[in-house]
Formats: structure tokens, C-alpha cells, sequence
RNA sequence: GCCAGGAUGGCGGAAUCGGUAGACGCAGCAGACUUAAAAUCUGCCGUCCGAAAGGGCGUACGGGUUCAAGUCCCGUUCUUGGCACCA
């Protein structure tokens, strides 16, 4: 393909004097933009559709430079893609329901509603700032009742398909937040959002029944998400293929779950979680004070002082269970290191095999039995030091001696224990049914109403949605400002037309974020949560967040997609097609950013100072974008002269010594420098893009001063930096691409075409090795044979000095990369 | 403890398939311009020996494979993240 000389003039006729000044035309070209609608995406617009989406921020009231570094990235791709013809939605919302609203207003006295849609108006005023390409006609906040409507009618629909239950259970309860927790929101016993320790409550509560789809979640195929995310969200559902067996005790069989079947015959004991409905009926009265005593205690722990007892507790209830298969008796004990929560909250122990039941076993006195034994190994003493954890054989089981332990033997054993009906192959998963419901206010209203008659009543659709009450008053105690307000809270049941009450729990907030992609398809859409007919928008092509959601909104989405799917919303597995997850900015000291710490960088002050395409380029080439790294006061100088120096490019006359220059070299650098942004925009390595624009600009300022600048070749060069600038940063290119004559806006130009022929360059320096050592260099075609290569190597000079008196043993030519002479 | 990732100059980082380690930038040093400073421009900038030319060493550490290793293999140390009594 060969270059094309253009009809406008492309270099600048009158020089402007004046140097690079960011404000004076980043304002200039935000508000021009605006005016045009030049970013209002159009769904009839030719181009292949693109959605990408970067996560929504809480209206916290002010943007922090991690949401500059979160979404600058996307959208100079975004940008790119556009310019490279795509049709490409790059939509923003804000994740409006939370706690900060409600804390705000006990602590300011104002409204939530006020606060967030007060903070919404401020950040989009930053947003601007930072020249993205975000669509603002498609904006809405999740705290709209046109939006939290869809997530009453979900949440009935849900219900309507048994995937919404009211259950009684020992739930995660916040004392702080004065609120129940899902699993996903306890991060090492404590609170996620304010870090108290949690408390276990038992009370009635909704869920959702994620659990339903807990294999298909586990089935990553539909979608692109990093390993780390893959691998979190599987350990987080953990799946464990084992078995459940049956034993008989005094009151009655008591079902245990236990991933090694294989070694049944070295259970020696069983231990029930002190929660475990049969403690009771298993306690003798001998054991009683005591067992009671240790069951009250273990109540009152948190999970945190649970998890922190070095040691193992636990009491003997009295009782003794029979072994299925040995017949033997085995003691039944209650500690807290089984959970109640997990399989059927009892266990049988297996000390010779597992280092908890060993410790348990050790510290109370009870019985080893091997039944596992390395393969050439004596038994195992009487009283061992240690548990044995790995592969062997079966010993000590019977008919079932002599058999590989171990994942070979578990299927073989738990079919026949299954003939004998002592036991049944089973499943287990770590992953529980998400606890929905929360005793806040500022959040989506649960649509159901409680009637004594009629028991828990959906409200009707046509009534939706259930609007939170606009004068709320909080009390000092934290409680729900709902429960308190009678008028909202009093209302007739829908069946019976009786007195009945309102729900007065809200949705988990993580609801929102669940569905929120789909709502920019048609965000006042009012027949569903979006229109059908804007389907083929769908998946989001690429979606960015902070590694930080993993689990908790990125499963939750995934989940409620395939909700959508099997309710017929969707032809979709997956909301998104590709995740990736851009890492932080950390504040100079390494630490996370945060006010305490006083390490935080304010975006605000750096726009004031370099200007936004400053700040773009810096987060860009801070690190490469998966990483993030810490915040360097001193590094912004860089950008910022790098941009003087492409403004004076354009605009100064030629200063310093004169350069000999090809226009092929020009070329070369030009096309191979487009070829490198493009492949890096498609990898997201956006910190080598800049590395290579500044190298492009080096060679330039080198060009013009060289009889280059004359010629067709120099006019393509500040034709294409400048469409390459445009993507990274859209003010300067922009004011460019108009002060160089040419008309429209330049991020609607079409980006430029790679010529692969000066692309590359046929001759190439590449290193000569003698026995491994670079000693030289020498130009050569990338074309030269062995012989001809071998014949310049051995000519250099430097080469040659290497090569006497010696003998080669073998020549490596590695035809544009290397040349290696081994000699002796 | 288990799982996954990482370790390259003073600093952030670059290096398609194993093929001239340190691109690009920051900081620093020297010089030009200036009465001076800032800004800007030019040059130097891994380390050791050397006046220089040049050479030795060098990608956390110890081995290995290969004509050739930052890159592949084995082991070790440190480090970041996730999970953490999940039977």
C-alpha cells in the first residue's frame, strides 16, 4: 500500500508563538464536544457494535484517582476502537443505594436522596473533566425508582421460581451497620464495608438461591475472566465430590458428609457443631452441665475469637453412635471446629488421616486407627506423632484392604458402601444462598406484604414500584427508619384486603450492580428492565473493574444473567464477554491511598496544574494498567514536558543540529510505531504505547531537522502521530487536528492504516556472537543467506579479533536476530 | 497451612518464538541559553577494572538444559494477593 498525498494542507502555516497550555483549550474542546454530541452513541450507526463498560462508581461525592485510572484506560481503547470504525457504547451509572447515604444523613442532617443525587452532579462535572468519551445521555442512578422498580419485579419473578425464600437460620449480623451480612460480605469475621466483628443471630431472612447454579458457575467457557478471578470464584464456591454415610445413634441417624469414604474404618469418633440440632437428645445427664455450659459459650464467640483458639475445645456428650460398617461403638463429642454451616454440621473423624481430628483426638485422648499406610511402610505406632495425609494403601478395613486409597478408590467404595445403604454419593458446596435482605433504609424496598392471613403477599406489579418514603427520620439506635414509619409502613394485603404491613427490609445493595449492564441498553425503558428489541447490544464486549469485586459483584452478575437467561430476558450465559481488572494506584509511601494516611492524590489539583492530558498520560505509563503501582509526585513532569515537545513539534521551528534522516526511516518509524499502538491497544498495555509515542516523537523532533521535513513523507508522519495522539489525549490532538486545517472533530476521523511495507525494514542491525559473547554488530539484509551473513560477521573487525587462531565448531544464523560463531 | 502471581539500574518500567538486557520516562550529573533562577535545549547515566581503547561481571539465590536463558527445567529465599478448622 503506498501513501497517498492529501488535499488539505496539513502543516501549520502561521506558527503559534505562545507554548503548550492544557487550559486553554481542554475547557474549550469539553464543552464543543458536549454541544455537538460528539460521544452520544446511536445503535443505527454503521460499524460493528462494541460495548465496554468499566465498573460504576458510588456517588461517594468525589472522584478519586483511582476512578481516573479505572476509566481512562477504557476509554482511550474505547476511543480507539471508535476511531477504527466500531460502533462502541461506553455508557456510565452510579451505584447509588448504600450505607454512606444513610451515615451521611444522620451526621449532616440532610436527606440520602439529596446527598447522592447532590454528589451525582459533582462527579459527572469530573468526569467531563477528565475527557472521556462516556455517553451521559444514557445515565441514570441505580436509586431511581425507574430503576429500582426492575428490581422489585426481579425479585418477584425470582420468588415466583422459588429462587426467592423467606427462611429462619443463624444469619451474619453487622452490630455496627445494625444490619444482616451475606457470606460474601464477612471478610475474616468481620463486617466487609466498617470491619466489626461479626455476630451470629438467628433470625427470618430472604435469600436467593445462587446455590441452584452453583455447578454452572463453576463453568467458566462462556466468558473471558482472568485465572485469578476463575480460581477465586472457585474456591469460593468449593465444590467437594464425597459421600454421605449414615450412622446410627441414640437419637436416631445422624448423616455425615466426608470427602474420604475410603477411610470410613478409621473413624474413630464423631463431633457434632454445637449448633447441631441433635445435642440435645445426644447429652446424657451426666454430661449435661457441661455440654451445655460449652454450647452457651461457644454461642457467644464470634467467628474471629472462634478462628483464633490456637487450641481445639470441645466436650463428650455421653452418647455413642455405631460404626456402619465395624459395628463398633464410637464416642459422639460437640466442638466448634465443625461447622454448622457446612454439610450436615456433623462429622466423622478420622484422626490417623486428618490433622484436625488428630489434634482433636490428641488433646482429649482418643483413639487412632490407621487405615491408610505409604506404600513399603511399617504401621503406624499406636500413639503417632502425626497424621498421615497422603497416598497409600487401605490396611485395617477388611474387604477392603490392600485397595489405593485416595481419589482412586472413592467412587469403588462408595458404590459398595451405597449397595450395603450405609452410604450415598454427594456433592458439597462451600457456596450458601445469598442472604438478601438488609435492615436499612436507602435501598430497594423488598416488595412484599406481610398479612396474617395471607401470609407473605407480593404487591402487584401494577403497583410497583414500592417507593421508598421521602421523609425519613433516624434514630440514634440505627434502626431501620422504615420499621418506624408507620404511615409508609401500614398498608392493606393485596389478597385479602386486610390490614397488613410492608416489608420493611431493602435489597442487598450488590442487586444493582447485578443487572446494570443490561439497563444502559434502554435506561428509561419502562415495560421491562431493558428492551428487547436493543438485545443485540449484548454481551458487554469488555468489562474493567478492580480485582476487588471477584466474588461478590462478579459472581452475583453472572448469576443474575443466568436468571435473565432461563426467565427468557436473555440468550446470554454470561454479562460479560471479557473481564480484565486493572490493578491500583497506591499513594507514594507504596500504601493504599487514604485520607488517614494523608498519601491521598487529588485529581482535581493535578487537572488544575498539568491539565487532563497530562494526568491521562501519566496513569497510563505509570505501570502497566493490570498492575497499578504508586503514585510518583515527580514522574507527571514527564508527561507534561512530553506534550510541550509535541506542541512545539508542531508548532516551533526546527532548533538544533541538522540530522541525516531518510524519508524510508521516517516511514519506518511511523508505521511500525502504528503497528506496535495497535497491538498494544488490543492487549491493553497501554504504559508501552506511551513508551512508544514518545519514541515516535523523539525520531520526529529528529526528522525536522533533517531534509525530511520537506518532503510528502513528513506531512504523513504529523498526519498519523496526530490520529495516534487522539485516543491518549483527546484535548491537545484535537486543538492539533484544527490548528492543521483539517475539519470535524478528530475523534471521528478514521484511523490510520498500517503500511506494512515500511513497517519493516529489510536491512536490520543484528549482534555477532562469538561462542555465545556479543563481540559485534553488523547491518545486514534480513534477506542474507547463511554465507553472505557469515561473510560480513567474520569481516567485522571486532568479530575478527575473536575468530583468530580459532577453530569453528558451528555457525547459528537466526536470519534478523542473531549470528553466533562457536569456535575452540 | 493451602492455592495463585511476582522478584530486571537510584526509581517506575521495556524486552513477540529462548536470539545485542535496561526501550520510554522520572530522579541525578555535566554543559548551552540567562545578570540570575525557572523553563527549554545538548550530552552522560547497571556495576567493577582502565587515562582511553577495551574488557570482566550482571535480570533474587543455587544448580541444569542449550550454540544462546530475564525468558525453559529442578531446588531455595523473599514478597504480593486470595482462602483459611469447609471434613
Amino acid at each position: 500500500m503506498t501513501h497517498e498525498p492529501h488535499s488539505t494542507p496539513l502543516t501549520i502555516e502561521e506558527p503559534r508563538s505562545e507554548r503548550y497550555n492544557p487550559h486553554a483549550i481542554e475547557e474549550k474542546w469539553q464543552q464543543a464536544w458536549a454541544k455537538s454530541g460528539l460521544y452520544t452513541f446511536d445503535e443505527q450507526a454503521a460499524g460493528e457494535k462494541y460495548y465496554a463498560l468499566t465498573m460504576f462508581p458510588y456517588p461517594s461525592g468525589n472522584l478519586h484517582i483511582g476512578h481516573w485510572y479505572a476509566n481512562v484506560a477504557p476509554d482511550a481503547r474505547a476511543r480507539w476502537l471508535r476511531m477504527r470504525g466500531y460502533n462502541v457504547l461506553f455508557p456510565m451509572a452510579f451505584d447509588a443505594f448504600g450505607l454512606p447515604a444513610e451515615n451521611a444523613a444522620i451526621k449532616h442532617n440532610i436527606n440520602p436522596a439529596t446527598w447522592t443525587y447532590q454528589n451525582i452532579a459533582h462527579m459527572i462535572e469530573q468526569f467531563e473533566r477528565m475527557g472521556t468519551m462516556i455517553d451521559w445521555s444514557r445515565q441514570f442512578a441505580t436509586s431511581d425508582p425507574e430503576y429500582y422498580r426492575w428490581n422489585q419485579w426481579f425479585f418477584i419473578e425470582f420468588w415466583k421460581r422459588g429462587l426467592a425464600y423467606k427462611k429462619d437460620g443463624l444469619v451474619n449480623w453487622c452490630p455496627k451497620d445494625q444490619t444482616v451480612l451475606a457470606n460474601e460480605q464477612v471478610v475474616h469475621g468481620a463486617c466487609e464495608r466498617c470491619g466489626t466483628p461479626v455476630e451470629r443471630r438467628n433470625l427470618s431472612q430472604w435469600y436467593l438461591k445462587i446455590t441452584d447454579y452453583a455447578d454452572e458457575l463453576l463453568d467458566f467457557s462462556h466468558t473471558d475472566m482472568p485465572e485469578k478471578v476463575r480460581l477465586m470464584q472457585t474456591n469460593w464456591i468449593g465444590k467437594s465430590v464425597g459421600a454421605e454415610v449414615a450412622f446410627d445413634t441414640p437419637a436416631g441417624v445422624e448423616t455425615v458428609f466426608t470427602t474420604r469414604p475410603d477411610t470410613l474404618l478409621g473413624a474413630t469418633f464423631m463431633v457434632l457443631a454445637p449448633e447441631h440440632p441433635k445435642v440435645e437428645a445426644l447429652t446424657t445427664a451426666d454430661q449435661r452441665t457441661e455440654v451445655e455450659a460449652y454450647v452457651s459459650a461457644a454461642g457467644r464467640k464470634t467467628d474471629v475469637e472462634r478462628q483464633q483458639e490456637g487450641e481445639k475445645t470441645g466436650v463428650f456428650t455421653g452418647s455413642y453412635a455405631t460404626h456402619p460398617v465395624s459395628g463398633e461403638p464410637i464416642p459422639i463429642w460437640v466442638a466448634d471446629y465443625v461447622l454448622v454451616t457446612y454439610g450436615t454440621g456433623s462429622i466423622m473423624a478420622v484422626p490417623a488421616h486428618d490433622e484436625r481430628d488428630f489434634a482433636f483426638a490428641q488433646k482429649f485422648g482418643l483413639p487412632v486407627r490407621e487405615v491408610i499406610r505409604p506404600k513399603d511402610a511399617q504401621p503406624m505406632p499406636d500413639v503417632p506423632s502425626e497424621p498421615y495425609t497422603g497416598e497409600g494403601f487401605i490396611v485395617n478395613s477388611g474387604e477392603f484392604d490392600g485397595m489405593a486409597g485416595g481419589k482412586a478408590s472413592i467412587a469403588t467404595i462408595t458404590a459398595q458402601l451405597q449397595q450395603r445403604g450405609v452410604a450415598e454419593a454427594k456433592t458439597t458446596y462451600r457456596l450458601r444462598d445469598w442472604l438478601f435482605a438488609r435492615q436499612r433504609y436507602w435501598g430497594t424496598p423488598i416488595p412484599f406484604i406481610h398479612c396474617e392471613q395471607c401470609g407473605a403477599v407480593p404487591v402487584p406489579e401494577d403497583q410497583l414500584p414500592v417507593k421508598l418514603p421521602e421523609t425519613v427520620e433516624f434514630n440514634a439506635a440505627g434502626q431501620s427508619p422504615l420499621k418506624l414509619n408507620d404511615e409508609w409502613r401500614i398498608t392493606t394485603c393485596p389478597q385479602c384486603g386486610g390490614v397488613a404491613e410492608r416489608d420493611t427490609d431493602t435489597m442487598d445493595t450488590f442487586v444493582d450492580s447485578s443487572w446494570y449492564m443490561y439497563r444502559y441498553l434502554s435506561p428509561h425503558y419502562d415495560k421491562a428492565p431493558f428492551d428487547p428489541e436493543k438485545a443485540g447490544l449484548l454481551p458487554v464486549d469488555l468489562y474493567t473493574g478492580g480485582i476487588e469485586h471477584a466474588i461478590l459483584h462478579l459472581l452475583y452478575s453472572r448469576f443474575w444473567t443466568k436468571v435473565m437467561r432461563d426467565m427468557g430476558l436473555t440468550t446470554q450465559h454470561e454479562p460479560f464477554a471479557t473481564l480484565r481488572n486493572q490493578g491500583m494506584v497506591l499513594g507514594e509511601d507504596g500504601e493504599k491511598m487514604s485520607k488517614s494516611r494523608g498519601n491521598v492524590v487529588d485529581p482535581d489539583d493535578l487537572v488544575r496544574e498539568y491539565g487532563a492530558d497530562t494526568v491521562r498520560t501519566y496513569l497510563l505509563q505509570i505501570a502497566p494498567w493490570e498492575l497499578g503501582g504508586p503514585w510518583n509526585t515527580q514522574g507527571i513532569n514527564g508527561p507534561s514536558k512530553w506534550l510541550g515537545r509535541v506542541w512545539a513539534l508542531y508548532f516551533d521551528a526546527p532548533f538544533g543540529p541538522a540530522q541525516q534522516m531518510s524519508e524510508a526511516d521516517v516511514r519506518y518509524a511511523v508505521h511500525s510505531t502504528l503497528q506496535k499502538v495497535n497491538q498494544d491497544f488490543e492487549k491493553l498495555s497501554f504504559n508501552t504505547i506511551i513508551g512508544a509515542l514518545q519514541e515516535l516523537s523523539n525520531t520526529l523532533v529528529k526528522a525536522k531537522r533533517s531534509h525530511v521535513a520537506q518532503t510528502l513523507a513528513w506531512e504523513e508522519a504529523l498526519h498519523i502521530f496526530n490520529l495516534m495522539l487522539a485516543p491518549i489525549v483527546p484535548h491537545i490532538a484535537e486543538e492539533l487536528w484544527h490548528e492543521r486545517g483539517m475539519s470535524g472533530s478528530i475523534h471521528t476521523a478514521p484511523w490510520p492504516m498500517v503500511d506494512e511495507q515500511a513497517a519493516v525494514r529489510d536491512t536490520v542491525t543484528i549482534g555477532v556472537q562469538v561462542s555465545g559473547k556479543v563481540r559485534g554488530e553488523v547491518s545486514i539484509s534480513k534477506a542474507a543467506t547463511q554465507e553472505e551473513a557469515m561473510q560480513v560477521a567474520r569481516a567485522n573487525p571486532d568479530v575478527a579479533k575473536y575468530l583468530e587462531g580459532k577453530q569453528t565448531v558451528k555457525e547459528v544464523y537466526v536470519p534478523g536476530r542473531i549470528i553466533n560463531i562457536v569456535v575452540k
